[in-house]
DNA sequence: TGCTTTTGTCATCGGTTGATGACATATTGT
DNA sequence: ACAATATGTCATCAACCGATGACAAAAGCA
């Protein structure tokens, strides 16, 4: 495919260059991605960044908000935020899908120019729609818990490597952090 | 203090660079912190950086192993876990001295340049000692559990800011948690 | 005191980064 | 077909980075 004289295609290129940052943000942080990595990686050149997204910190809002699957797992309420925790379980996390969006929060949260921006995306995209399917009072000081767990769990898993916790054979595992998720959200005694 | 004639002091002068370094890299990212920025916090020439520690990264390096207080809170046992987790709830663990190795570590998780040194960091001074503390079978994979709950809470508590759980007023948070950690830390059934 | 070594200062290097203006080529509209 | 616009390419800029060699000043020693 693609062969014939080139073509020009603007959507087609920014989706290109979109879907080339999120790969790459997802498996390094904002300061190790340059331009000129994720253009590579898109097979375009560099100048188009800044021509189609302002400039890298624009790319970089714009791979944030652009999440396919936003927070599908919420659809299915407490059994969608198990199966959630499930798939980071899983053998290599960082090529799920589901989990691009996390993983490119993670990344970036330590990096100055990103960091104001994943900390408005974790409040928007994550914590508030999980408040929203508590019950009880204070579910939006449980949603923080319970995305602290969550956001441990990732860093574990991906960033922490061969180090961190191995992937789930055992189901005992798996039960062990359905436990740990439920504590973190439940309600408070009286 | 230090007024007269300048000093000229080798040992001091280290002294100095690597509390400002541990201080700025406690803050921010290992690529976020410069050289100069060092420096300038430690007031020295950036130069004395490159002869004293070889490069920055062997700067990274030793601040990373230079942890005053080691796993100082792992010699109270169990009791020292759970008052690690508290000392993270309270107000400021920005600048919390038995904190800053484990900010360091987080800060710079990402950074491709610290990364193996921060896994190896974790690996060795966290991650081991709390297994040793463990009874039962599979002492390892139930620390690697308790770091990731303890990561994630410090996470949002420090780098998610005021989006993240907040100051443990209410006692019950400090229940939870605990509950929470113990779970981490609890042997399997059979 | 005079010499050597250590410690600190300064200027600068090569390399990389994000950004941008000038230009070339393709597409679109008439 | 031709002009106008949209899209892609290329070269280059200024700023910053970590590193380093040349030099100055202090300290140690005879």
């Amino acid at each position: 495919m693609n062969c014939g004289p080139i073509t020009k295609n603007r959507n087609a290129t920014e989706a290109k260059i979109l879907d080339a940052a999120r790969r790459l943000f997802a498996h390094d942080s904002y300061d190790n991605v340059g331009i000129r990595d994720i253009a590579s990686e898109a097979g375009v050149d560099s100048a188009l960044i800044g021509r189609y997204f302002g400039s890298k910190e624009g790319l970089f809002l714009e791979a944030l908000e652009n999440g396919r699957n936003r927070p599908e797992f919420l659809q299915d309420g407490r059994s969608g935020m198990a199966a959630l925790a499930a798939e980071m379980l899983t053998d290599g996390p960082q090529d799920d899908d589901k989990l691009v969006d996390l993983l490119i929060m993670l990344n970036s949260a330590s990096s100055s120019n990103a960091a104001c921006a994943v900390r408005d995306s974790i409040e928007t995209r994550f914590h508030k729609p999980v408040a929203g399917l508590l019950e009880g009072e204070q579910s939006d000081l449980r949603a923080r818990l319970f995305g602290s767990v969550l956001m441990g769990l990732a860093i574990s898993r991906t960033i922490m490597g061969p180090y961190g916790v191995p992937e789930a054979e055992a189901a005992k595992l798996k039960e062990r952090i359905s436990t740990i998720l439920e504590d973190a959200l439940a309600p408070f005694p009286d």
